[in-house]
DNA sequence: GTCTATAGGACGATAGAC
DNA sequence: GTCTATCGTCCTATAGAC
């Protein structure tokens, strides 16, 4: 078989190329979640054939891997930017922070909930990731409650809650507005 | 071509085969979502090869529909056995039945989720009836505060999120429990 | 680092017999 | 109401050239 494989297009420096694929992929999971995603789409999105795309990634799982990687990594800059405040503070940061991104809140919405399947490729990242912002939550309410976990608990629930209804209704549902009004409840000031 | 088509097994009623179908389905999207789903899976669950299947459901969004029809089904004979309470009541209540049936919430958790995409075929049902209940909620809440509708959104944020923290850890959180301080803060009373 | 080519399944759906 | 048989499409992954 004769090969002809000619190679028009420039080729992306390795780092840039992964960049591209976690944004394409993350994209492409908020809109069908992980089993509806397709490597043909992914690639055609990156302008790559889907052997060239396992290239980088090796399969579909580790397809998932390197958009959750990249996602830690943007929030860990993110976060280091800020100077650490209250609990009040920081859950209001957080919640600007979402309502500038909601694709990025959609992506995780939908692979929270895929990902309560022990055999979903995400499970234990979510079960650890999980954890760990109940733990920093639970830390800073430690000043303003007696039951800091159980707060950090209804912080998380009432976030994610919301975010699904600003997700599904923009329009009628301003992010940060409602978590206002929730925060005036849940921290006892109005 | 011969076709030699024996029918060795009994042939179910109409009824119980739909019925069968929705339950068997109910549990396959709860572990894998709507696109994770296959027509496979459900005909080995029930018995049935895959033609058999499409000939009761059509197709497969035929199959989500006949699910949810199957669920308000069910929701609405469990919702008309018990008298109307007041608003605390009602989702004191509501959590119970949830924390009896966690694949029925995992279900509900997943398509909620995934049918954010404006495509997805489930997009509209959710909408209708995450309004429905919106509204609902906004009517109980009336005598118990000035600001109905908000009211109405936090209960559903927070029992949303509480019943993906529940489903996450099973062992660690008890949803009744969880809820009934969440109630506690968001009541006013203690 | 990206390609061509292709293997090898699984998928949803249809036609037509019984 | 359920079957057998089959179609065409899409899927993930591998082999090997450049």
């Amino acid at each position: 078989m004769a090969l002809p494989y000619r190679r028009d297009r420039p080729r992306l420096p390795v780092a840039e190329r992964r960049r591209q694929i976690a944004e394409v992929t993350s994209q492409l999971i908020a809109e069908r979640g992980f089993w509806g995603l397709s490597m043909q789409d992914v690639a055609d999105g990156c302008g790559l054939t889907v052997p060239g795309l396992l290239h980088h990634v090796g399969s579909k799982d580790g397809l998932l891997l390197a958009v959750l990687d990249h996602r830690d990594a943007e929030d860990l800059r993110s976060l280091a930017e800020q100077a650490p405040g209250t609990l009040r503070e920081t859950c209001a940061a957080l919640i600007r922070r979402n309502a500038s991104q909601p694709e990025i809140v959609r992506l995780f919405a939908v692979l929270e909930a895929e990902s309560l399947a022990p055999d979903h490729p995400a499970h234990d990242y979510f079960r650890t990731r999980q954890q760990r912002a109940l733990d920093d939550l639970t830390e800073l309410a430690k000043p303003v409650s007696a039951a800091p976990e159980i707060l950090a608990r209804q912080i998380i629930a009432l976030m994610d809650g919301l975010q699904i209804q600003w997700l599904r209704s923009p329009s009628t549902v301003d992010l940060v507005t409602v978590w206002e009004a929730a925060a005036g409840r849940l921290f006892g000031a109005q």
